[in-house]
DNA sequence: AAAAAGATATGACTTATGTCAAATCAGAAC
DNA sequence: GTTCTGATTTGACATAAGTCATATCTTTTT
């Protein structure tokens, strides 16, 4: 133990090519030499720790950003002071898109836990993109996925109830775990209640009450910010995807 | 007027170099070599009628669309038929990145009224890249826009009372007119109440009554779909921009 | 021009959620 | 371990905005 406190772990870079997160990240559908290629421009910063900012509102844009570990959040905020929160950012997911129209950030970025992301300098990008035939086209699925999840989120908001919006927010996390090949059905919620409601356009209270409904009618079992889907299908019912059975 | 009668106004086509939106557009900052390329590439189809669709949820992604005149709605469907509008486009501004994530569209695109866009064919995109550094800018350019408009929405959404969001969409639109040269405080609505109604998350009633409110406190004038603003302060005090006066 | 269909407006009433207040609980700091 | 602070839960009550019903006005169809 006492020799391996001198390996500093914060500084341990791992390859794009090493990396397990890397089909639903950057490298999606690289050969292995652009691998390397990525590897070489891709920078790891010391990690986040919990409430520290990757960047804020106004800063100037820099880099696009994928979560290696941990959490981070976007929120928006408005000339009121309003805040409202437009993702979660989970591990192998992109932010910083919000920095491409002006060349500045219009959200702020914070890490809910102890976070570490890999960084892609914009000024790298643009040369990048030339010498890697597949870094424009993912370039172009990143932008898609964004905008095509705002969209979601903007149903959930216009439409759907409270009940509707929570059940849809656990159904969308569930769905991420699988991706990572975690357990879909039991996970950990790395946002306090108020971040949930925020994102969610509803009231802390609402939260609170629509977890103890779920709990009580067995759908859900929570415990702190622990997450057991109990029955999948009422939760998907609730949101109405029609689908009874796969 | 009987010789004139034989030209066929729906295929003149409109040079992106003649064109007073190319600043709003994609040619925004390009030189006027760059622009003779964009027009090499960039098609003109048939105009769309009223309530005609440019494209629809699942086809598949052929071109991003820029409109030329009228008005284009996009909206996202849910699962159990619920539609949210999730845009309005105005002439210069763009749309179909909702295509970009899996190559087909997740959107459906309407026309309004009648409305002549303009098509740039992906598949002839990648390499126009190449040529016109100018042009890999302006996708990232107008990538940002759209989801920082989304965020914007989000946080109207999310946030704001129902007040709030027609007065934002008020301004939004006098905003976007200013942009065109055309009036700020005096314009046409292109959209039906019941639009308005589901873009800014509520009932049409609501919107009707607002309305009415709004006139009856002299800030706005409202005769049909023609919208007079009469006291842009206050209505920029209402979504609580705190400029008194610039 | 009349009739039909659609859009908009307005009133009466309901309700999903927000707000306020208080109690409980968990984790951090000392 | 005790205290303190912040997170979460729960209850009571208020309200913004939705729903339903009806009337009016516009536009399209015949």
């Amino acid at each position: 133990m006492s020799s391996l406190k001198r390996i500093d772990v914060d500084h341990l870079k791992v390859s794009c090519k090493e990396c397990n997160l890397r089909e639903l990240c950057f490298p999606h559908g690289m050969s292995d030499a652009e691998l390397l290629n990525m590897d070489a421009v891709v920078d790891q910063p010391k990690p986040l720790h919990k409430n520290d900012f990757l960047y804020r509102d106004g800063d100037s844009s820099r880099a696009i950003y994928a979560v290696r570990s941990g959490c981070v959040k976007t929120m928006t905020e408005s000339a009121n002071g309003d805040e409202q929160i437009v993702g979660f950012h989970l591990p192998g997911e992109l932010l910083g898109l919000d920095g491409f129209a002006e060349g500045v950030h219009t959200c702020n970025a914070l890490a809910l836990e102890t976070s570490s992301v890999c960084e892609l300098p914009l000024n790298q990008l643009e040369n990048l993109c030339h010498v890697l035939p597949g870094l424009q086209k993912q370039m172009r699925r990143i932008m898609g996925k964004e905008v095509n999840n705002d969209h979601k989120l903007l149903l959930l908001l216009g439409k759907m109830t409270a009940e509707e919006r929570l059940a849809s927010f656990l159904l969308s996390l569930s769905s991420r775990m699988e991706e990572r090949h975690w357990k879909d059905n039991e996970f950990n919620l790395s946002m306090p209640r108020q971040d949930i409601a925020n994102y969610l356009g509803m009231a802390v209270e609402t939260v609170s009450r629509l977890f103890a409904t779920f709990q009580n009618e067995k759908i859900i079992d929570v415990d702190r910010r622990h997450i057991t889907i109990l029955d999948m299908q009422r939760l998907k019912a609730i949101v109405g995807e029609c689908d009874t059975e796969l």
